[in-house]
RNA sequence: GGCGAGGUAGCUCAGUUGGUUAGAGCGCAUGAUUCAUAAUCAUGAGGUCGGCGGUUCAAACCCGCCUCUCGCUACCA
């Protein structure tokens, strides 16, 4: 810790296209604060930098669906995140975002940087283009038949109807999003980082170096590595983002994986003229906070940006959890499967304390975590209420009741005090180191450690019993008991920021020091606190149920979403429908393609020839179970070699409202290589 | 199919370089207690450490195979 003289920490930028949810604050904000908070209480200099990611193609689609502006739509989101960070007491120094200008002159000059140092690949490809409206066309703007299930609404990149990823050019009558015209293929140029060029710098810095790297995160660049790295793309055809600052280059710009990291930097900026000693000194510790999806960006692609920059400093860990799930479903923005900060708020007004300690608690810091109610209840009852805030009200009431409030002068210590200074030591030492390397779980648990300790003491001593015989011996009690409130009040607040504060003017006392969070002293003999008030309240279960409610009709509105069927195609005409020639054929032969999850070989007799056809059903059939069944065959579709296969036709497939596949057989047997019209 | 990360008490997780009866918190049971928001404190029950095999005097930990979960990737006509 000490071999740093200042630090920058990074929290992933939140993308601007919806409100952010207890998934993203348990696995990057949270965490990411608590740290931010350990380090200025602990006197270290540090910068805790976010901001919203505001560029990109899902930004603009959703523009053009609300008929507003891509800026209309990041300025909303952007207000409502940042709000729901201020609200939740994430500390950033600064809450910035990548559509300003500070960020677009930051993210130019990087790039122009890198393409004098001649870094860049350019390569020149074909991508559809849109004639009509003069511009090329990103996957997510091109929209067509899906070729597996044959929805007409697939995106260039998706299929959201079967959750198939596509490319574009697989598209049945691709047309363009914008225009709805038929787009065709263009060349166009792009610059590349080649990553490729620098795996073996990236494998000595990661591999070797940074072992000490969470095994998730480690594994995950291993991964990576090994396997080989390609030239990325830096450019996209695209009128949204930060211009690509060169000539031949307009109507382009950087592309939003390549502008966003620079968004840390130019945050950093505009916080304070000093901003480069956090991003280029060698004594600066940088740390990322991200979620697992951000790995590659923050270890592999970023890092070859700054280093090949040539100034700056590459981050000295990328601390990255796993997924939160919601009552055992993944959360889902588009499914509305989330619990949302800002609603939160307006349901349990005051309690931010409460799901900063169950996310924290409950962070998926190893391996995905659940967040269910129920445990967020119990959290709440069985652990703040009951031993944090348990504690502190009984330490507060009896001082009230025996000195008035007045902190009694202690007397002699006993051993049990003396254990007690040493246990409180011990906590705070492994607190700290506990931080210190990322284990934020364990911390906390660190912090409840002292509340603990408080109860136990109270229960072995009896004040209550002992104020009739001894008051001496209660007196040096209660003054260790207030000492212990406000040790409790220091070590969580990194944790518990509202709570900490609160206690604090219960305790009627000036902010302590950290560094003071081993002492006995905190508080004087004959300091007056104020009157007791609770730390928390219990939750009840109707408020709890009322959650349930809440996430039980959403689930019933999606089912209903599920359950619509889809509408009818446009009108074709019967010539269009008698090209196709489907036949009634036996399955002969069937077996798994090797080295494929989905994929079976099928050998068919269509009464017409015995042919291959491979398809896609290894997910709900066994090859064993379907020899000899009767099928519906498209016979004269184009070939297609998958796999190494050449498929000759299509065995068609009802696909039923969970996505599994059923075949469509004839009632009864039937001749092989019958015409179905 | 390839790669990565996981699979330890009902739940959430710790388990240092393999070494005696495998730990914590919550939940549960019993007891104690009343200063305290029916809160607290003590004690206890509960685990063939995903499965099988191997190395070793000794395996939760090392090796091989298998299986389940999550992610990346290939594949989906």
């Amino acid at each position: 810790m000490s071999e740093f003289k200042r630090y920058t920490v990074t929290s992933a930028l939140p993308y601007a296209n919806g409100p952010v949810h207890i998934g993203h604050l348990a696995g990057v904000y949270v965490p990411a604060d608590i740290y931010a908070r350990f380090l200025r209480l602990t006197h270290q200099d540090v910068v805790f930098i976010g901001g919203s990611d505001e560029h990109g193609v899902p930004i603009t689609l959703k523009a053009k669906k609300e008929g507003v502006s891509p800026q209309d739509i990041v300025d909303r989101y952007h207000t409502i995140i940042k709000k729901s960070f201020k609200d939740f007491g994430i500390s950033f120094d600064i809450y910035s975002r990548t559509s300003n200008k500070v960020h677009h002159d930051t993210a130019s000059e990087f790039f122009t940087t890198l393409y004098e140092k001649g870094e860049f690949v350019e390569k020149t490809s074909l991508q559809f283009y849109d004639e009509a409206e003069n511009q090329f066309l990103a996957d997510r703007y091109i929209m067509g038949t899906c070729p597996k299930c044959g929805a007409e609404d697939a995106y260039g990149d998706q299929c959201e109807k079967c959750g198939s990823s596509l490319s574009a050019e697989e598209l049945i009558n691709p047309r363009s999003v914008i225009s709805g015209n038929q787009p065709v293929l263009k060349e166009t140029k792009h610059w590349f980082l080649p990553l490729d060029k620098y795996e073996d710098e990236l494998k000595q810095w990661i591999l070797e170096e940074h072992k000490e790297w969470k095994p998730n995160v480690y594994g995950q660049c291993k991964s990576w590595l090994d396997s080989g790295l390609f030239p990325r793309a830096v450019t996209r055809d695209l009128d949204w983002g930060v211009p690509v600052p060169l000539k031949e280059a307009k109507d382009k710009v950087l592309y939003v994986w390549f502008d966003a990291p620079i968004g840390y930097i130019s945050a950093t900026k505009e916080l304070t003229p000093e901003w480069e000693k956090y991003w280029k000194d060698k004594d600066s510790k940088l740390v990322h906070f991200i979620g697992k999806d951000n790995i590659v960006f923050h270890c592999i692609i970023f890092p070859s940006m700054l280093k090949h920059e040539g100034s700056y400093i590459l981050p000295d860990n990328v601390p990255s959890n796993e997924f939160l799930n919601l009552e055992g479903d993944k959360i889902s923005t588009s499914r509305n499967w989330a619990v949302w900060l800002h609603e939160y708020l307006e349901d349990f007004p005051g309690k931010q304390d409460v799901l900063r300690y169950v996310l924290c608690a409950n962070a998926p810091e190893t391996k995905d975590n659940d967040f269910t109610w129920k445990d967020f209840q119990a959290k709440n009852n069985n652990e703040l209420v009951a031993i944090m805030g348990n504690f502190v009200n009984r330490a507060l009431v009896l001082t009230h009741k025996y000195f008035d409030g007045i902190v009694p002068t202690p007397q002699e210590d006993t051993d049990y005090e003396k254990e007690i200074r040493t246990e409180i030591q011990n906590i705070k030492t492994n607190l700290e180191n506990n931080i210190k390397h990322y284990k934020f779980r364990e911390a906390l648990k660190n912090a409840m450690s002292i509340t603990r300790l408080g109860n136990k003491y109270l229960a072995d001593t009896e004040p209550w019993k002992l104020i009739k015989t001894d008051e001496n011996r209660v007196k040096t009690i209660l003054y260790y008991s207030i000492q212990l409130c406000a040790l409790s009040a220091i070590l969580a607040e990194p944790f518990l920021p509202y709570t900490s504060e609160k206690l604090i003017k219960i305790l009627n006392i000036d902010k302590p020091d950290w560094d003071d969070a081993n002492k006995f002293d905190i508080i004087e003999s004959g300091h007056k606190i104020n009157s007791a008030e609770l730390l928390f309240e219990r939750i009840e279960d109707e408020a709890i149920a009322a959650q349930v409610e809440k996430l039980n009709k959403t689930k019933e509105m999606n089912q209903a979403e599920n359950n619509a069927v889809t509408p009818q195609k446009e009108i074709i005409t019967y010539d269009d429908f008698v090209k196709q020639d489907i036949r009634i054929a036996t399955i002969l032969e069937a077996e798994k393609v090797a080295k494929a999850d989905k994929l079976l070989k099928l050998v068919i007799d269509t009464g017409i020839d015995k042919r291959t056809i491979v398809s896609g059903i290894a997910k709900y059939f066994k090859p064993e179970d379907i020899i000899g069944k009767q099928v519906c065959v498209l016979v004269n579709l184009a070939p297609r070699t998958l796999r190494g296969i050449e498929s000759q036709g299509m065995v068609l497939m009802a696909e039923d409202k969970d996505g599994s596949l059923k075949f469509i057989s004839p009632e009864s047997i039937c001749a092989n290589g019958s015409a179905i019209s």
